[in-house]
DNA sequence: AAAAGTTATTGACTTTAGATAAGAAAGAAC
DNA sequence: GTTCTTTCTTATCTAAAGTCAATAACTTTT
């Protein structure tokens, strides 16, 4: 069998590199836009609270994080698609999709000492923001007023958790994928479908034929 | 075989009552305890700190919230077992236990506005401290470390759910019930049986088999 | 356009779970 | 103790999911 070939041949690299940071830029703004709605923020302020935060795009297959990577940082997605898989017996086990807006909160309990358990991986072409958890208590420090915001944001997030492990327990397969085309239906364009049937926790075989069954009825 | 006797045959409710406030005013002198871990905290601050907690103790079978209720509190396990189920169809599908030490976070969008979906009872007699949200925002603005220590506490919570999840979409009933006998072994012994196969996703028919399978290996 | 690789579907067969009903075991109430 | 209720197990049958293998549909590469 032939090696597989992922080389994208970048035949300009410096300007691949202005294109991606007119890109950056653009996002830079946007972000700023963001910030200024908090009410006590002087220009200065968000500034330096954008001075913080990286930015980075990653191609289609590449890899945000690996399983055993030591990472202390929180993503956000500004553009495009990341799987979250687990590596189980050789198998990829897939346990999310995070997309625009959606954010990764400190895997690996925040910690730089454990090392991760899965994978992050662009299911596309991807941009997200990077905070270390440093410099996220760096700007806490210095704004207490996002320690706030924070703490509001996770505790949401850990609501959506519970409420999705509260439907996976309460739902068979079909039910799961029926809610999928109700709730995230843009997911079945841009994820291949044995990802999909993976999320589901089902084989790729059986979420073809539950996909029959739910067509035929 | 013998009855086994549980029956507290309360005579005398006024006794009842003093009783119950010794066990709360032992339980807070052990919240006492671990508030003065916290360095920057004099006793006067954890005497005030404890002003806004509350606690409650209710029995077997008593609800702490019912699906319709509208809550702003945050829970934390101080003995017993609490059950999380939704009523889907008539039936209790059970998606938590929480017990000694573990928390639940401000329910419901942590909100006042949105009903709760779901309902959380005691498994058996069990002891719980509450906060109001209101309150723990005035803590918070008292004592600005606590802000920052909750915001930990819910970001672990929350990564505890993210692997709960994973760990639910990646395997099967029979493994799920193999990892609840490793890691949260004492359940078996606290919860009927019927609750943990709604638990694991299963109905306690094939629970029974479940175990009957294990049991032959 | 052809070849190679990847992804999706279908079929045959096995295993496991759901539904229903009946009976056994355990617990609570009398 | 006996009775009543709840919980657990077993049996039968049906439906759905897993496994393995083959093929079809779609993409990418050349």
């Amino acid at each position: 069998m032939l090696p597989k070939k992922k080389v994208v041949i970048v035949k300009d690299s410096s300007e691949h590199n202005s294109k991606r940071l007119e890109h950056h830029e653009a996002i830079k703004a946007e972000m700023r836009k963001c910030f200024s709605t908090i009410d006590s923020f002087s220009e200065k302020d968000i500034a330096e609270a954008l001075e913080l935060i990286s930015l980075k795009t990653l191609k289609k297959g590449e890899h945000l994080l690996r399983e055993g990577d030591f990472s202390a940082r929180s993503y956000s997605i500004i553009s495009g698609c990341v799987r979250q898989y687990y590596l189980v017996d050789g198998e990829e086990k897939t346990t999310f999709f995070y997309t625009e807006g959606q954010s990764i909160f400190a895997p690996n309990g925040a910690s730089e000492r454990i090392p991760s358990k899965y994978y992050l991986s662009c299911v596309e072409h991807t941009t997200v923001s990077i905070i270390s958890l440093e410099k996220q208590n760096e700007m806490f420090k210095k704004f207490p007023i996002l320690e706030s915001m924070s703490r509001n944001t996770l505790r949401e997030e850990l609501n959506n958790y519970q409420e999705m492990l509260a439907t996976y327990i309460t739902t068979n397969p079909e039910e799961r994928y029926l809610n999928l085309l109700k709730f995230r239906a843009e997911l079945l364009n841009r994820v291949p479908q044995y990802q999909l049937a993976s999320y589901l926790g089902v084989t790729p075989e059986s979420l073809s034929r539950i996909r029959k069954r739910i067509f035929l009825k």
